[in-house]
DNA sequence: TCTGGGGTCCTAGGACCC
DNA sequence: TCTGGGGTCCTAGGACCC
């Protein structure tokens, strides 16, 4: 048995804990750049605003109907999210992360009525966060997801549903006949896994509803849409095909990318970006013990805007794995001089390290030909990543990063960014009696 | 004018091997 | 008309997730 808990509206609800007046409003938080909307609350949903909006489109709804857009705050996000999980652990004795507002629980050996638990740890959660979530129970994690989804949409649009499984929901505990009354009364497209496009086929195919769903033939399923789905129906059918992941792999690859807050055609500050995002991934990197050896840089223009196109990538193999900050930015930024070409509006670029290993495998060599994998420089990075966790992102950096005051060339859009509010002393807000 | 960022898994096809 | 069989590894691209 699994609970999935999630945060309703994550970044919408930590913005309002600090600012309660936004309680009841059309709210969105934007991607960085206040490029579109990634979060938004009930009543912005209400008004029709989508999931990844660009903000020039919905920029009207400022004056005609109140909406508040907020700049993505990460580090708020990042700090509220670890109180979340923390009481959602509560829940059960195994708890898998699975995004930033998301964990999944096992339930296993967890005794008494599990929707009542699922309530009091809810109003825990509530009470201690001010963030308000839903539970999902189900005996797979695809059905629990499921659980989570009703649970909101309930409490969300009364009708919609039996409003006894508004904010709390157990499928697992729903007689045959209502179970089958509400799978029927959801889309296929809502389920875990069926994204737009697998959603659009299975529509024209007649799979309609998730009842359709689970009651299609699962060997049908996988010879004509793959083994992905078939999986998903399987667990919808509430046999366990996935199971919970508490101890999450090191990662495959790292990537450090960002959009501009306006176009860049020139080498230098590109240099100084691509330097920065490789510094970035480093950092990464070392977090979960790795080194790379391959890096890849990519740049590219607008696929929204006319005019000449760009898009270039490059792999540059590195002679050794390293995770060592300078050697990594160097290779970005020879693969940066290899691609990159005048006359261009580009947008975008990244970094990405690649072919990650174990920082404890180390290929022994003879002879140190370059000063990457001596032993006092991993010493100098973790002095310099405790420098950097210590007072800021950025106060230790590659010199070819540049200062901080030339990221207007190339620094994102953040006009309407929120106080971090529980990261930083000078930002935590004061109450007055 | 203005459209995010960071991942994973699966499959098909090609290269290569014995 | 005919073209061996079986296997691994790698890569690119598609689909999905939040």
């Amino acid at each position: 048995m699994y609970a999935l808990v999630d945060g309703n509206n994550f970044y919408v609800s930590c913005e309002r804990v600090f600012r309660p007046s936004l309680q009841g409003r059309p709210v969105v938080v934007l991607s960085n750049n206040d490029g579109c909307a990634i979060a938004r609350s009930n009543e912005a949903k209400a008004l029709g605003i989508k999931m990844g909006a660009p903000w020039f489109q919905i920029r009207h709804m400022e004056d005609s109907e109140g909406l508040v857009a907020l700049s993505a705050n990460f580090t708020l996000y990042g700090d509220m999210s670890d109180r979340v999980m923390s009481l959602a652990a509560g829940l059960g004795p195994t708890q898998e992360i699975y995004s930033i507002d998301e964990s999944f629980i096992g339930l296993a050996g967890v005794r008494g009525d599990l929707v009542d638990r699922g309530r009091r740890i809810r109003a825990r959660i509530l009470a201690w966060t001010g963030v308000p979530c839903g539970v999902g129970i189900g005996s797979t994690k695809t059905l629990a997801k499921l659980a989570n989804h009703i649970a909101k949409m309930a409490e969300r649009k009364p009708g919609a549903y039996p409003p006894e499984l508004a904010q709390v929901c157990n499928l697992s505990a729903l007689p045959a006949a209502d179970l089958d009354s509400v799978l029927s009364a959801t889309e296929v497209g809502e389920v875990w896994g069926v994204g737009r496009r697998i959603g659009a086929a299975l529509q024209e195919a007649g799979v309609r509803t998730v009842l359709d769903l689970v009651h299609s033939d699962p060997a049908t399923i996988r010879r004509r849409w793959g083994v992905v789905l078939e999986r998903t129906v399987r667990e919808l059918q509430g046999m366990p095909c996935v199971g919970l992941d508490d101890a999450p792999a090191p990662k495959k690859e790292i990537a450090c990318t960002r959009s501009f807050g306006r176009p860049i055609t020139d080498l230098p500050p590109l240099i100084e970006a691509v330097s920065e995002f490789a510094g970035r991934a480093a950092e990464k990197l070392r977090k979960q013990d790795g080194h790379a050896g391959q890096v890849l840089v990519f740049a590219h223009t607008s696929p929204h805007r006319p005019g000449p196109r760009f898009h270039r990538s490059v792999i540059v193999p590195l002679r050794r794995p390293t995770a060592d900050t300078p050697a990594l930015v160097r290779a970005a930024v020879a693969g940066l001089h290899q691609i990159y070409q005048p006359g261009y509006d580009l947008i975008k670029a990244g970094v990405m390290l690649l072919d990650l290993t174990p920082a404890s495998r180390v290929q022994q060599e003879l002879a140190l030909e370059d000063d990457s994998a001596d032993p006092t420089r991993a010493r100098l990075m973790v002095a310099m990543d405790a420098l950097n966790g210590r007072y800021g992102k950025g106060t230790v950096h590659a010199a070819s990063t540049g200062m901080h005051d030339n990221r207007r060339e190339w620094g994102m859009r953040q006009e309407r960014r929120t106080p971090n509010y529980t990261t930083a002393w000078d930002e935590v807000p004061v109450a007055r009696a």
